[in-house]
DNA sequence: CTAAACTTTCAATAATTATTGAAAGTTTGT
DNA sequence: ACAAACTTTCAATAATTATTGAAAGTTTAG
């Protein structure tokens, strides 16, 4: 497999995966392709390598900042801006799961809480309804939690903690 | 909040939920519906609770049959069938994360690999490829391996020692 | 201040994905 | 073997989501 090739398949199947990470395509793609560039790349460079429009470059771009991983680069000389992603996998993971930890899982977390401390009238179906949304609150929140300190500051104890137990 | 409220409001959250573990809406409503039900549910049933076609219905209840968390009753003396969910959320959880790793997450794995192979040409960009796809190839294994592992076998006692850890 | 260089916005459109419903298929009781 | 009861399939359609591209907006150099 030629460079190329290994490139292309790269930046397709990241960016087919985006949505296990909950963002769309041309965001994933974007990121990709900064994340094995060797250098800053512009908006021009980015629509060209991808295919894709202007307008799309510049939302996804946008979004890719907000989620933290993509930071705008000013290079001296030049007019136009230039962008490159969080380089250490590590730090990616972190952001990622920060992200979506704020995101997606805690608003679902605080909604399994209300549901859960409905008032029992003692039916046999708002008893079942409480204990498992409940169960599914306690398992959410556990996930959740070791998710966070997994990725965060302990990384690195903690990691090799774990990987001494699984192995 | 009554019963019919939160039930509500827990189905359209878990369901809208769907997406983060890789299913469509539809999909993961009937799950919710089965999974806080008393008693198992006839395809009637659930169309009528959710307002949902026959065909919808059919086609998702096989979906979630194939991932392995909803299963066919016969209930005798009765001509249609019946479905429940699994409703321990350990085994539930347990499911899922094996069918996502198996149907996503192990194929992404396989690709970085061939893509983190190729032959090095020296080149700069062919280098930096090669170090970053093999740095996620890493990451993914790393994850993947943690996750099965914790949702496995062992689940009581690493999930022990693991808590321990981060408490 | 002005014009060129560049970026953002957003209504229109395209692409994708989910849903319907009716016809075809299957199973069961008599 | 037949027909009623039920389930599955799938082409058509609807709903959702992503993408375009051109106009509006912004910044900078001179």
């Amino acid at each position: 497999m030629e460079y190329q090739e290994a490139k292309d398949k790269f930046i397709s199947t990241w960016g087919s995966l985006g949505s296990l990470w909950g963002i769309n395509k041309a965001m994933a793609q974007i990121q990709s392709l900064l994340f094995i560039s060797t250098k800053p790349l512009s908006m021009e460079e980015i629509m060209d390598e991808l295919k894709i429009s202007r307008g799309n470059t510049s939302m996804n771009l946008r979004q890719l900042m907000d989620w933290g991983i993509v930071t705008k680069e000013l290079i001296p000389g030049e007019r136009k801006e230039f962008f490159t992603t969080e380089k250490d996998v590590q730090e990616l993971a972190r952001h990622i799961a920060k992200e979506r930890s704020r995101r997606e899982i805690k608003p679902v977390i605080k909604t399994l809480k209300e549901v859960s401390s409905i008032k029992d009238d003692g039916t046999e179906k708002t008893k079942e309804l409480i204990k498992q949304t409940k169960a599914l609150h306690d398992l959410a929140e556990t996930a959740d939690a070791m998710m966070n300190k997994i990725v965060n500051q302990e990384q690195n104890w903690i990691t090799k903690s774990l990987l001494k137990l699984i192995k």
